[in-house]
DNA sequence: TGAATATATTTGTATATACAAATGCAGCGT
DNA sequence: ACGCTGCATTTGTATATACAAATATATTCA
């Protein structure tokens, strides 16, 4: 069934919440080739980008709690792609060699998975889309 | 920070989770009243609209996997407000008394629930966002 | 008829995420 | 200097959801 044959299609906690299980099915098989989870793949890339960046700053920029913070960063420790340095109530988060040397490739599979959805959505379609989603993500601001 | 401002904004594998998670805590405030999530609340609306409704049709009109339609019925069972039978591979789904008066005040809830969201994003931006949201989500239809 | 296949559901297990409490440190006011 | 308050992070625990395998029944066709 299509999601908008549902009786529900027009409740907005169905549909944005079908749309994100859809999305996240897509992207979870683009970053397989890296062998992350997308949200490991985009706080790993910050990281990368902003060396020595604070959970605090990451849970912000990626919008999640900052206890869900800790866990990504953890299973990035263990598969030796950052490492954590904690002094006094802060803590930093710096990338390995080894992450360096994927960044090219966590790049690739984002531009995969950007051209995948558009192709399939159409560019300017899906870039006006995420544009209103992100509009009323904000209103919705606790 | 908002939504808009993350460095990832433009990717809708982030906005749409964002949006997602900013909706369903919003949906959890609602239905706290009658004690029930959200997804718990829309699964027992069908089974009360539709007595003996089966766990595939569920998963077909929810857009949830047939698994997750069993954890979710295991529950509402747990709680005396449904019943489940099963003769050989079909299983029927019914609403229990206690369901059936509870009805008037899920209908509720989830009346309120559009109202909150529609008063923060206005009702025609809402209702237009809502079914760009479907129309994407058919598109991706597996 | 009986084996192979298909369908509906459940179960075992894993993942992502969150909330609330705990921890550990920093800064402030007296 | 000391205790209070507040901030950053982590930990314990709970929830929603999914995938893959298991189960149990139904259907088909040789």
């Amino acid at each position: 069934m299509k999601t908008s044959e549902s009786r529900y299609c027009k409740c907005i906690y169905f549909s944005a919440n079908a749309l994100a299980r859809k999305i996240e099915k897509l992207a979870c098989d683009c970053w397989k080739k890296v062998n992350l989870s997308p949200s490991h793949a985009y706080l790993l890339m910050v990281v990368i980008e902003d060396p020595g960046v604070q959970p605090g700053t990451l849970s912000d920029e990626l919008q999640l709690t900052p206890s869900t913070i800790t866990r990504l960063i953890e299973k990035l420790e263990e598969k030796k792609l950052v490492i954590r340095t904690t002094e006094g109530k802060v803590t930093n988060v710096y990338p390995t060699p080894k992450a360096k040397d994927l960044y090219p490739r966590l790049k690739e599979c984002s531009n995969n998975f950007v051209e995948i959805y558009s192709g399939i959505l159409g560019k300017e379609e899906s870039a006006r889309l995420v544009q209103n989603i992100n509009k009323i993500s904000d209103k919705l601001q606790d």
